[in-house]
DNA sequence: CCCGTTGTGTGACCGCAGTCACCGACGGCC
DNA sequence: GGCCGTCGGTGACTGCGGTCACACAACGGG
């Protein structure tokens, strides 16, 4: 396992002395690439190991007993995923499950490996870090589930992803936790209104603007 | 501020060497001890440093714009406010607000104090710990509110906390998020079932394994 | 080219939760 | 005892989101 790609990705772990990260890449790490869609961990399941993520990106989402599903957040390069590190740490089952959006690569790192690193002031600022946005993100979440209309969740999961984004109606329905047809009425509702063209698993986003404004909250009757 | 009782609290701090212990204490640690109701911290607001709670229990909560407000966990003995934590590690303000549900003494570390401590193993450790148990707690929340139905999530709310509890049906609304008439309503349709009885601030339990029935997503029509 | 598959569009209907507008009941205080 | 504030109880109504049952369009492989 190459080190200076692992550093191009966590930058915080070339504050961390050569050889000691040599020993732990060599006999604590394990590197992976897996394709768009796997599986990487489940819900129920035990936990390997902390999983750094190079490339790519993982969706963690929680699912309900009737199909539906809810995603609570992704990791991106440069994080390492809390959801494991939690059940690592706590005593708790994964009570969430990992997928691969695209093809992704990763490194594994056992305990003692985590150990080690977390003994360094970078690291373990970085992992803290880590921590704290996702908190920070999950708290949003509940705030949105609980006191947001769909229409507004829906427009702020538009956002952000460019212009164009080519996904099925099905898959922003378990993003958001709701049903398909909610969000094929939503969309037709945005795209009379002239704020979005659709197409097959495209969606264009014409007026940005005015969705921002209704995902922050405007109560705009569209 | 004597270290014996925050070992006490915190046992894991027993293994962090006597000097190391003393020394933060007394550069960078204050302590403080608040009545019920104080408001410790708010949205939005600068975040001084890393509360240690030693007694008592400090409600976190997120407030909707129109009044509403959702209890998202509580701090107690032995934890850190990890709220405040991320807020420091993290770039982002503080998006909560704590207030103290009771009599609550607390220490509030310094972040050069903290990063002595977080030195040890120990007591990262223990950080770590904190950590994931409020990211499991978030994440539960997360699903609850997204695919439970009232009358279930108000069920475990009433669980836990003994026979008889005394608040008000307002407060049980804003430990979950919703109005007033709908915990009245709900709760009269529980003792009609015969399964709590009912005073003015007083709601002792009678049927608890109907209410944890029904918790845990039974689908008895009550 | 046909046909199955997958994705989208839509109408009817239902039920939960939220809101409004009250009223009554209890308890503390002067 | 009388007053007032807090707390609890209730009915009527609304709207959003969810569900079911479709029809239909686009795509792709045999």
């Amino acid at each position: 396992m190459n080190p200076a790609a692992l550093i191009a990705a966590y930058p915080v772990l070339a504050e961390i002395p050569a050889d000691d990260l040599q020993r732990v890449l060599q006999m604590h790490a394990q590197a992976a690439t897996v394709p768009a869609g796997t599986v990487l961990f489940d819900e129920g399941a035990p936990c390997g190991g902390f999983p750094l993520v190079l490339r790519g990106a993982v969706r963690v989402a929680r699912g309900a007993p009737d199909g539906r599903s809810l995603e609570l957040y992704r990791v991106t390069p440069g994080e390492l995923c809390v959801a494991s590190t939690a059940c690592l740490f706590g005593q708790h089952m994964l009570t969430a499950h990992g997928t691969a959006v695209e093809a992704t690569e990763l490194v594994l790192l056992s305990p003692a490996g985590f150990e080690c690193w977390a003994a360094h002031e970078a690291f373990r600022r970085h992992v803290f870090s880590v921590f704290a946005d996702r908190l920070a993100d999950l708290m949003a979440l509940v705030e949105a589930v609980a006191f947001q209309r769909l229409d507004q969740r829906l427009a702020g999961a538009l956002l952000g992803h460019g212009a164009t984004l080519k996904l099925t109606h099905q898959a922003l329905a378990d993003e958001l936790g709701t049903a398909r047809e909610m969000v094929t009425r939503l969309l037709k509702r945005f795209e009379t209104a002239g704020w979005v063209a659709l197409g097959r698993e495209r969606i264009q986003l014409i007026n940005a603007p005015a969705l921002r404004a209704l995902a922050a909250g405007e109560h705009t009757t569209v």
